[in-house]
Parts: structure tokens; C-alpha cells; sequence
DNA sequence: CGGCATCCGTGACGATACTG
DNA sequence: CAGTATCGTCACGGATGCCG
């Protein structure tokens, strides 16, 4: 069993179930939904096999994470967070909220993932209210996923969207740029960075409520 | 320098910077106030001299914490948190708010120290425009701080408060009780656990405040 | 090929002893 | 009191191999 602090304090306690090395951050993987164990094992750079088998095993002993088998045709089997773990939410917000002004730009031998930047700009944007009620499909390099604004906030899933209202086409790279507020949204018809389809000025609502939000 | 995930995400920049062992027990000690290298120690059992010293040496690389000597008659050097350390405070109320509901009671072989408690409850109590606003001292074993309850929130802090409205004394078994629901706010003239003094049904509001927090 | 166990080199950690 | 030095142990990262 892992090493835990033995003191009887709400954040030792959170820190002998998550605190150690890479726990955190397959939570982060998990709140975009459903992964399975080579599709974390590559949205985890340098994590190696063995850790995230021991990772995964005590998240669930500790009823975190729950391995599914998927029906019929796919065969395979997915670990997907627990109702428990979703109060984690609250912890890697606020921990993206903090991380937003350390993020500066990307450095050159960073790994850099679409996912990791929508979900913390998810959770931490202040005015999503400024942005229509919609579902966003986002298309960053590889990744496939999509936002949906209601409420006043947003909610981000991995994957395309059943239908979506618009479609954004961008480069990671381009989303940090616009994360870090080097680059203002520019107007996508003049841009080649930037494909926008569907509800476009919704879509340029919510790219603008994600500029400057690392700086 | 430490292990970094060179990855371009909020989440893990916040690791980078305090995802190792003991660093973000070290910010919750210094969340209520300067402390010298031995006190810190001690609120931090089992963390071994050298560690402690790496990670303050790691904080002040990356300016979260300064080492600073007290005047004259002291001679000594404490820690104390930076500006930007403070953005941490959301990060550790968001991980006391989780870690409550996994807390339970205190295990046998477990450190329990009220300052630890009376940190995560100050930040976590919901309602605590129910206690009037005052200034609380609580002296809860060898430990010794005062809450000042302002605008409907807590502002906890270490050490004696100078001009106490009400001044709280208890052992932090039975503080512990109390947050996890075991023990109910008892009359404290009935009960010998509690000894209040000064604005005795603020003191008692406070207490009811933190009852049940971890249930 | 996905999921995992095994082995190994390196580095981080825990405990204790020692110094200004 | 405020650390440094040392050392045994454990965790991590990388590679390999097994098995469905």
C-alpha cells in the first residue's frame, strides 16, 4: 500500500488518495470521460505501463475509478470516473485556475494536447455567460471534443458531438496562442488557422471568452 | 531540480511546482501565518530534516515562500508565504471541501492538531454568516489561534488573537467529535470537554458552524 | 494490439546522526 | 535552533516480454 501521512486533516486525506505522482492527472484525463488504458497511457507523456496499472488500481480500491467492460461490438474495456470522484472537479478547477497565471507560452520540448487546454479553459473562464447556449465541437490537432454552454458555464466532453451548432478546426499550438493572449481571434475568414462552421459568431464568442485567460 | 511533466497544461504546472510529497502540507501549515524551520517540522510529522529543507529551498525558487529574519530581540528566521503563494488558498479549500467527506474519525495511530481542523473548517463552513462577527481565539490542545469571522467568511490565523471577543478551549479529540458529527455542541457549562469565555453564544454558534462538517 | 507483470538503473524519500 | 551529511529503502521511468 502507498505511502499516506497518517495525520487526521481533510487535505492529508486528499493527498493520501491522489497526492502521488501522475494520480492527479489521470483524474484530469478522466473528466473529459470514458478512456481506455493506451488512450491514457498517450494522453500521459513518460508515465510508462506499470505505473498506470498501479495508478488505476488504487483509484479504484479507493472508489474513484471504475473499470467497464464495453458491450458487444467494442470488446474493450474503458475506466471512467466514479460519482465519488467528481468532487475532484472542484480540486483540479481551482487548480487550473492557479496553474492559468503560471502557464505562460508552451516551451519547446513541452508536450502540448488540445484536451488539457479546453478543459482548464472550461472551468476557469469567468464570462461564459457571454457566450450563446450551444454545443461547440472542437477539432485540435487530433482531438475530437466538445463544449456545451448552458447556464452560464461550461461542460466539456471528449469526442464529437451529436450535433453540434458549430465546429472549430484549430491547431493546439493556435489555442495556446490564444490562450496566452498573443493571438486575438482573428476574423476566421481572414485566418488560416482557424476554420469555424455552423454557428460562427457563437463560435467566435467562446474562443474570445478564452483569450487572455494565461496571462 | 525536480521532476517535471513538461506538459503544457495548467493542471500540471501546478504539479510541477508543488505536486511533490510535503510541499502542499507545507503551504497549509503556512496558510496561518510565518513559521520557523522547527515548528514547521513538527507540524509535519515524519517528514525528515532534509526533505523539509529541499522543498522550502523549491518554494523559494519559485517564489511561494520567502525566508525572512525577525528583528532584534528574536534572532530567529521564519517562512512565510508569498503574494503569490495566496492563489494556493483555492486549491487547498477546494481539496479541505473534498477531503471532508473522507475523513471520518481519526484513527488510532493517527496525528490529529487543531490547527489542521480548525484550517480546513474555517474555509470549508458554508453557513458562516450564522456566526457573529467577532473575533475568536481557540486554544485547542498545545495549539493556539484565532478565527476572525468578517463578511460572512472565516479568516483563520495562528497564534493568540489580541483582542478576543471569546476565547475557546478544547482538546482536539473533541473538536474532531464535533466535526464529524459524533459529538453535538453541548452546553458547556455541562460539559467539561468545552471551556468558553467571553461572547459564549458566539463562541457556541461557531462550534455549531463546524458540526458535522466531515459526515 | 490492449492490458499488465517483471526486471533494472536512478533518483526520491525516511530516519538518524552530526555540526555551527 | 537550523539545518547538513549519510545511508538504506522504496518509488519511478524505460524496456522487455507474456497473454488474451
Amino acid at each position: 500500500m502507498s505511502r499516506v501521512y497518517n495525520q487526521y486533516c481533510p487535505v492529508a486525506r486528499v493527498l493520501d488518495v491522489v497526492g502521488e505522482r501522475w494520480s492527479l492527472l489521470i483524474v484530469r484525463e478522466l473528466l473529459l470521460g470514458p478512456r481506455r488504458f493506451t488512450d491514457l497511457a498517450q494522453g500521459l507523456p513518460g508515465i510508462g505501463t506499470s505505473v498506470l496499472t498501479a495508478r488505476l488500481k488504487q483509484l479504484e480500491q479507493n472508489d474513484l475509478v471504475v473499470k467497464r467492460t464495453l458491450p458487444a461490438p467494442a470488446a474493450s474495456v474503458v475506466y471512467e470516473l466514479t460519482p465519488d470522484a467528481l468532487g475532484l472537479a472542484g480540486v483540479l478547477a481551482a487548480m487550473a485556475d492557479w496553474g492559468m497565471t503560471l502557464l505562460g507560452r508552451p516551451g519547446d520540448d513541452e508536450h502540448v494536447q488540445g484536451r488539457w487546454l479546453v478543459l482548464s479553459l472550461a472551468v476557469t473562464t469567468k464570462d461564459a455567460q457571454s457566450v450563446p447556449e450551444a454545443t461547440y465541437e472542437l477539432r485540435i490537432d487530433d482531438d475530437v471534443l466538445h463544449i456545451r454552454a448552458v447556464d452560464g458555464h461550461f461542460q466539456p466532453s471528449q469526442g464529437p458531438a451529436p450535433n453540434p451548432d458549430a465546429t472549430i478546426t484549430m491547431s493546439a499550438a493556435t489555442l495556446a496562442a490564444i490562450a496566452s493572449g498573443d493571438l486575438d481571434v482573428p476574423d476566421p475568414q481572414a485566418d488560416s488557422r482557424i476554420a469555424l462552421h455552423g454557428n460562427v459568431t457563437g463560435a467566435q464568442r467562446l474562443l474570445e471568452a478564452f483569450r487572455g485567460s494565461a496571462s
